[in-house]
DNA sequence: GTGTCAC
DNA sequence: GTGACACAACGCGCC
DNA sequence: GGCGCG
């Protein structure tokens, strides 16, 4: 049955290969014959289930794990074929000279049934051979249905500068015209086989050519942004890929749209990212798929900046955002907002803000807006400006530009101090309850604790994996006060409001604050509001 | 190895 | 019919 | 999204 392709291509009175019949025993044998048909070609034969298991090799095997070597599966054989070498007649199938150029015993790497595994189009097995040793893997391909590959594994037999010799001498027929009358020899180079012209040869997989680099203005200025285009920005070439591809379902928006919201607010949005370290959350399939975090950015382009830091005794290489090629990089790889921490490079240990991060919970969000005010007033009375930005997702930020020079212990110690305050000032609108069961309803979450070393918060003017692309907007304290709606500040129309209203956060860069006062008031006031509760327990 | 196309 | 050329790098898990 | 792996 399984042999009946093998004895229908084939006329036994004419080649003496031997007629297919099944084989009782199981012996695990392997052989690869050097095949001179009509092309050279290498098949790879396994014995399982009472046949061989064949593959046709154009290629041959490669001890380089780095060959993926094209085999294409053919009819099984007989196991009597483990043996054959000789000439099929012309005319026949498979005319030619054939020699065995290496056989042996083969063994499932894990134990497994190889014809299952066959079946599942994975297979992985150890061969001890003449020539060939160690793991490979025969992988089968998606499209069409007899495409595999042919894998070294990485062992101990791996070796890049192997090079497969033929047994027999390579006929001038199979040599490219160019290269006919210099000595065919015995070793395959690429020019036997590979018959790809020269040009469209070695462009690795991975590098796809986009064409041309473009003026970046120019690119997006473009009525439509679709499929890969490489960038010019400054001296970088920035590749961007699947422009069309749907970010935001609803709306329809692409990720070449986010690509050209930032690339219009850019000068805006970058003194926010610039020297601090940033967590990259991805979504490269756009806000309804699957997303991950990446601290490390493995192998940056030249134009990105990074910043090893030590994390459980690990280097991991944090990505700077400083210039619009790294912005446009990142947001090509499907980072819709941008989180850096609240510290620069220049300076880890001390940030620059503090932040307030009011989390409705399901609230209402004129509640959030409340307490929003109520900081507000709380650090109006100690002497302190501080800068309203809605999230974006569901809540509000509150900032306080500080000079560098406090540390995240000490901010943090501030920062729940004021945190206790407000909570006392308005107990019925403030929690500081972290465990969501414990929170009382009509209650926004406080949580101050935001402010420690390697967190971080999404940026002034990010544009949020949410519905509607909203954007993290900073606001005026008048239009908190009248309680905006999230989703009227969005990326379709956050550039307008930018030109007519400037960054409104720009003190937050530049009103450096000094802390001392206030953290001094702050404990005076919390001493004098603060719960007696002390006193009731030790009663 | 297979498929397609020009001659 | 034959030779020249094109095609021949998938799916998964990870960050 | 893109890399390394089998």
């Amino acid at each position: 049955m399984a042999l009946e392709t093998y004895n229908q291509k084939r006329n036994f009175a004419q080649t003496r290969e031997p007629k297919g019949k099944l084989e009782k025993g199981q012996h695990n044998r392997f052989v690869v014959q050097e095949h001179h048909a009509s092309r050279l070609h290498f098949d790879f034969r396994l014995e399982m289930g009472g046949v061989l298991k064949s593959w046709a090799v154009p290629k041959g095997p490669s001890f380089n794990p780095q060959d993926k070597r094209l085999a294409v599966m053919t009819e099984d054989h007989p196991v009597q074929y483990l043996q054959f070498e000789g000439h099929i007649a012309e005319g026949n199938y498979g005319a030619g000279d054939m020699r065995v150029w290496d056989t042996g015993q083969y063994e499932v790497t894990d134990g497994s049934d190889p014809v299952q595994d066959v079946n599942k189009g994975r297979l992985r097995f150890r061969l001890m051979g003449e020539k060939l040793h160690g793991e490979w893997s025969l992988v089968k391909l998606g499209r069409g249905d007899n495409q595999w590959l042919l894998i070294k594994a990485r062992d101990e037999f791996a070796d890049p500068t192997w090079q497969l010799e033929t047994v027999l001498p390579i006929e001038e027929k199979y040599l490219p015209k160019a290269t006919r009358s210099k000595t065919p020899h015995q070793v395959v180079t690429d020019q036997v086989t590979d018959k790809t012209p020269k040009a469209t040869r070695h462009k690795s997989t991975g590098a796809k050519v986009a064409g041309k680099p473009i003026p970046v203005a120019k690119a997006f200025a473009a009525k439509k942004l679709e499929g890969d285009v490489v960038v010019k920005v400054d001296k970088h070439e920035v590749t961007l890929t699947h422009l069309d591809k749907i970010y935001w379902p609803d709306e329809g928006y692409t990720k070449g749209d986010l690509l050209k919201y930032y690339f219009e607010i850019a000068d805006t949005i970058l003194p926010y990212l610039r020297g601090r370290p940033l967590i990259l959350k991805r979504y490269p399939n756009g806000i309804q798929g699957h997303s991950f975090f990446q601290h490390d950015v493995e192998d940056p382009p030249d134009f990105m900046e990074t910043i090893a830091l030590e994390v459980e005794r690990q280097p991991v290489r944090y990505a700077l955002c400083n210039n619009l090629a790294t912005l446009l990089y990142i947001v090509n790889l499907g980072s819709i907002a941008q989180n850096p921490w609240h510290s620069r490079v220049d300076d880890l240990h001390h940030p620059n803000w503090i932040v307030f991060d009011l989390d409705p919970e399901g609230q209402n969000f004129s509640l959030v807006c409340q307490v929003a005010l109520a900081i507000k007033e709380v650090l109006d009375g100690l002497s302190l400006e501080s800068y309203p930005k809605l999230s974006g997702s569901s809540g509000l930020h509150v900032y306080v530009p500080i000079k560098t020079e406090y540390s995240y212990d000490e901010v943090a110690r501030f920062a729940e101090l004021v945190a206790k305050i407000v909570n006392q000032a308005q107990p019925d609108l403030v929690t500081l309850e972290r465990s969501l069961r414990k929170r009382e309803k009509g209650e926004v979450y406080l949580d101050h604790l935001q402010n420690a070393e390697g967190k971080t918060i999404v940026s002034p003017y990010s544009v949020r994996a949410k519905d509607k692309a909203t954007v993290a907007a900073p606001l005026t304290w008048q239009e908190v006060e009248k309680c905006p709606r999230l989703e009227d500040f969005t990326m379709a129309n956050m550039p307008q409001r930018i030109k007519k209203k400037g960054d409104l956060f720009q003190p937050v860069l530049h009103n450096c604050q000094t802390l001392d006062d206030a953290i001094e008031q702050a404990e005076k006031l919390w001493k004098e509001v603060r719960p007696k509760k002390s006193k009731s327990v030790s009663r």
